[in-house]
DNA sequence: TCTTTAATTGCAACTTGTTGCATAAAGGCA
DNA sequence: TGCCTTTATGCAACAAGTTGCAATTAAAGA
């Protein structure tokens, strides 16, 4: 469980609230580990039970905001975990298994129906994050750590074009047996 | 949630006892669909009582063992099934959170001992998939449902592939600061 | 001023998946 | 026969994530 790393990670580079966490995990963290803001606020919780993070009131503000910052101890932790090693997280792809229904069930099935779905998100996905390379990462020189996070970039680019090179490829093969087979 | 339909999908190629089912998740569908034994045993359960499958006592075998077939309405659910569309399934990994953290901690924290070990699973992986490649989709000519499961196989490769050219990379590149920065 | 709207925080129930352990039946062997 | 091992099935407690909704406070508008 890496939601409390994440959220110390967001936190050390730019202090905030619970719900300014929530919009920025929906366009940088969050891509590679999603969370809600329900998530968000008992995972702060349990930080400041833990002496990581603390927390101040913020005057003149709707709701009850508070800001959240990093304390040396969070930092510490951080630390210490960057330095573990995880095993890969086990992939579990629901279209995987419609192909492997439609190929028992031996006929028209309509697994065609996921893999257009799954091709237009991806190609969405894609979109988004060249639009990101182009506005934050192409042109200029780059710190270390904006080299870091342009290669967590390039990951993201990289799959998801993996993933439409597979959509289009099964879409091609399923015509072509349909053809054969009809 | 596709267990359920992983299931029927499993026993219509080939009824079997729960155990069995456990068995073969490790070497085929499990691969993009893991499930462990408890979670099988519980939604056999489950599949028998809404009449999708039904079993029977198995005798001359050790334990209770009990045979699993796909009833009709079974092969009628899973037809269904395959025609919905899905979204694509969130990827959340925790060493790109690492990776953003070294970014943010802007210092040698040691991601480095993660993408090791992600290599060499991901390295491991992808010659256990070559081998099934070798084995079972080499120097033939394949059926249809062969081409399809060929085809997701192909996705496996092409995936580890991806973590092995990223892991690598990132490497690489840590290792480049390292000598710039130190 | 009073009501409405928006922003922020939070609770609670539900689903899914994991982990560790318990039970049942058969085979092997002293 | 009695005990241990193996195979098969299953329960229970826990952990993590999702969904829907409630409560609090301030800004905006009538």
């Amino acid at each position: 469980m890496s939601l409390p790393h994440a959220l110390l990670t967001s936190l050390l580079e730019q202090p905030c609230s619970g719900m300014d966490l929530a919009r920025r995990f929906e366009r940088s963290i969050g891509f590679f580990w999603p969370a809600t803001h329900q998530q968000i606020y008992k995972e702060l919780g349990k930080l400041e039970a833990a002496g990581w993070v603390r927390s101040s009131a913020e005057e003149g503000a709707r709701g009850r905001k508070r800001c959240y910052e990093v304390l040396p101890a969070g930092e510490q932790e951080l630390k210490r975990w960057v330095a573990e090693a995880d095993d890969p997280p086990p992939l579990r792809d629901a279209m995987m298994v419609r192909l492997r229904a439609e190929a028992a069930l031996g006929t028209g099935a309509g697994v065609e129906n996921d893999l257009l779905h799954r091709l237009a998100r991806h190609r969405t996905q894609l979109a988004l994050y060249e639009d990101i390379e182009q506005r934050d990462f192409t042109g200029r020189e780059l710190s270390a750590a904006e080299q870091l996070q342009y290669l967590i970039l390039q990951s993201g680019l990289a799959t998801e074009r993996e993933q439409i090179r597979f959509c289009e490829k099964a879409l091609a093969l399923l015509e072509t047996l349909a053809n054969a087979g009809g």
